[in-house]
RNA sequence: GCCCCCUUAGCUCAGUCGGUAGAGCGUUUCCAUGGUAAGGAAAAGGUCGUCGGUUCGAUUCCGACAGGGGGCUCCA
């Protein structure tokens, strides 16, 4: 009889005998992929230790996912190199809602090799290959894997500087004991094997028919532009095929929801490409929304105490030294324009020009807070990989803002803005907010200032954001040249996340600027400047509002907001003369005077996701009323005109979505 | 900027193994049309993204450029 062990399995303590391994445990529970050890991932062949803790791992957990995902990583590689023996292996970590793996090889990966490839792995799955965990040195790991210059490279990077070499590779490598994981077939022979720390799922069983292979595209060894390109091949994998189909759904849903395609449909905006990339026009429904919302937004501000200012949109280029952008930014504006001695750069941000506004004559300390803002049009010279739809353009107008206050009156000031922008999320539908502050890595030396007044403005924006009760994430290093920000980010209605409006304090253009208040005591102070972007820009904010709403707007945004249908002919009149009355109460209101038939009007109207739709036949006219078919095919017949009318407008004014 | 893919009618897409092209929707016209998601007919509409090259001949093959898509990198 062998010694036992004491070990706490899932809270309760159990005698075992020794060798015992966690698979042992959870002997019958398939759902069972890793084991959790005193805290650590482990294999389920891992033996256990007297007084271990041991916990089942599933993929019903946010860990058992990753560690199922990774062991998909590593049958996608496998799958490869059968393919392809030359392929080089990269990484191949799990990632949100997936994995990739990165392979050099000689041709890139077609769609047609992806269908190819996931068959292989399928079979290999059906196979049931065990992951066999074996330690390896590092005097032999060379030898081994002497054909794997990316993987040698990676353990002589082991031990710390791994985990910040690349986003992955400490899956690689991890500590300092180095192992391989094996995939062994049924028979005992050795399938394939990568150097990889663990741990996996028991068998490639475990992934069933839940992984697809979505996309492929090149990726820079260890993230950096200065290595070699390597081929990334994306894959999804999840716990039951149902889990994949949901996740299959939900992309096929955010491809409805896209913008690019809503907005042709809704003849919204378009990319001619006669402008170039980036530069988009928008057609007169597209225009009305982009109006309304920024005549919400400038009333909004000046509601809230701002002053709009208007500035041009070139200027020459000491302008942008003194701000200090151009020393940092130059790669990302377009090329100055040369003429009369004087290079002429177009705007890429507003702040310099709101400055030379507080500037034009002395400032008292009775001034301020002095909040400046404008729809300004600013053009930004964006790396031609990168532009993208509404969401990523090379000419924008951004919704900007400078407070200029004294030190004592930032944090206050951080506060209303903060919550003027949460306000104004709100008034267009986005609810669900968190927000991050970025700051400045000590490491790089792009930041401009003394530490002290980092360390200051980091505090206020902190203390601000902390107050707000929302869910703080910190991002260091993400802070602009001159100053810390807190940005608010944004879940829309399919749950994605959006950054929307920044908020920046920054003491360094001021000095900068030599920007000065006479303070009460007749000395000459330097404000500090606090920037705040609500939207960021008004053309992205359209696109996230379009894939928000799925463009089906609420009324006060909509750029037609009731479509009247007449049942026939006949009643076209009749319904002239209700929109008239609703154009006097500023509704924007069309009838359908085409000769289609009445279904067919239906069907357009329900098409086009008009928020009222105002039906009139004989019954309607008789009883000078009308009826409504809302978005949801829900109807209201016999309402009267006046009736409608309040209705409608209510809507309109309350800003609510119907 | 880097890697791969794509570009045919207003839109979504067929097609031509090299001999200048089709469909559906939309548009226009005519007929029809009284109650909740497609009535019918006819017509118009394309130097097949642009420029070069190969070829007797290029929308098709090759190259460059532009625009788009997916990744990477970047994002004041």
């Amino acid at each position: 009889m062998s010694a036992q062990i004491t070990v706490t399995v899932a809270g309760s303590e159990r005698s075992v005998p020794e060798q015992t391994t966690a698979a042992d445990l959870f002997e019958g529970d398939r759902a069972v992929l890793v084991a959790r050890v005193n805290g650590e991932l482990r294999d389920l062949a891992h033996v256990l230790a007297d007084g271990d803790a041991v916990e089942p791992v599933t993929a019903q957990e946010q860990d058992g996912l990753d560690v199922l995902r990774h062991s998909a990583a590593h049958v996608l590689a496998q799958a490869v190199q059968e393919v392809n023996p030359k392929a080089r292996l990269g990484i191949g970590p799990p990632v949100r809602d997936g994995f990739y793996y990165d392979f050099d090889v000689a041709e890139p990966f077609q769609p047609d090799d992806l269908k190819a490839l996931e068959k292989v792995m399928q079979r290999i799955v059906n196979e049931g290959q065990t992951f066999v965990r074996r330690e390896i040195s590092d005097a032999e790991a060379a030898v081994e894997l002497a054909d794997e210059p990316y993987k040698v490279e990676l353990i002589g990077l082991k031990g710390g500087a791994a985990g910040d070499a690349a986003d992955g590779a400490d899956v690689e490598v991890g500590g300092a004991q180095l192992t391989i994981y094996d995939n062994v077939k049924r028979d005992g022979s050795r399938a394939w094997g990568d150097l990889c720390r663990g741990p996996h799922v028991p068998t490639t069983k475990v992934l069933g028919n839940a992984f697809k292979l979505m996309r492929s595209g090149g990726a820079y060894w260890r993230g950096s532009e200065k290595n070699p390109q390597l081929q990334r091949v994306y894959g999804t994998a999840w716990a039951t095929k149902d889990d994949l189909k949901a996740y299959l759904e939900r992309l096929a849903e955010a491809e409805r929801r896209d913008h690019r395609k809503i907005g042709q449909e809704q003849d919204l905006f378009s990319f001619p490409d006669e402008l170039g990339s980036g530069l988009p026009v928008f057609h007169p429904k597209g225009g009305v929304i982009k109006r309304v919302m920024e005549d919400y937004v400038r009333q909004r501000h000046v509601e809230e105490g701002f002053e709009y200012v208007g500035t041009p949109h070139i200027s020459k280029e000491g302008l942008f030294h003194t701000s200090g952008h151009l020393p940092y930014y130059a790669d990302t504006m377009f090329p100055p324009m040369e003429f009369e001695g004087s290079n002429y750069y177009l705007k890429a941000m507003n702040c310099p020009m709101h400055n030379l506004i507080f500037r034009s004559r002395g400032r008292s300390y009775r001034e301020l807070p002095l909040r400046l803002f404008e729809f300004g049009s600013v053009y930004r010279f964006e790396k031609s990989g990168v532009v993208h739809g509404l969401t990523r353009v090379r000419g924008m107008t951004q919704d900007d803002s400078h407070s200029y206050v004294t030190p004592e009156q930032a944090p206050a000031e951080i506060k209303h803005l903060l919550d003027f922008v949460l306000g104004l999320l709100k008034a267009f539908g986005l609810d669900d907010f968190y927000l991050e502050l970025s700051t400045r890595d000590a490491d790089n030396d792009k930041f401009i200032g003394s530490d002290e007044e980092w360390e200051v403005a980091t505090k206020v924006l902190e203390d601000v954001a902390t107050e707000s009760g929302l869910e703080l994430v910190a991002d260091p290093g993400g802070a602009a040249f001159y100053g810390p920000k807190i940005s608010v980010q944004t879940r829309d209605a399919i749950g994605r996340t959006w950054q929307m409006s920044t908020i920046q304090y920054d003491f360094n253009q001021p000095r900068g600027f030599e920007l000065e208040y006479q303070a009460a005591d007749g000395s000459r102070q330097q404000p500090v400047m606090i920037h705040s972007a609500k939207f960021g820009s008004i053309e992205r904010f359209l696109g996230v509002l379009v894939e928000h709403y799925a463009g089906a707007f609420p009324p006060w945004l909509s750029p037609v907001q009731v479509l009247g249908v007449p049942v026939a002919d006949e009643f076209s009149p009749y319904l002239h003369e209700v929109a008239d009355q609703l154009r006097r109460k500023g509704i924007r209101v069309e009838v359908d005077d085409s000769d289609d038939r009445f279904p067919k009007k239906i069907r357009n109207a329900s098409k086009s996701k008009v928020p009222f739709v105002l039906i009139a036949g004989d019954e309607d006219r008789s009883a000078r009323a009308v009826s409504f078919r809302y978005r949801d095919g829900e109807q209201k017949n016999g309402v009267p005109i006046d009736d409608a009318i309040a209705e409608i407008v209510a809507a309109v004014e309350a800003r609510v979505q119907v």
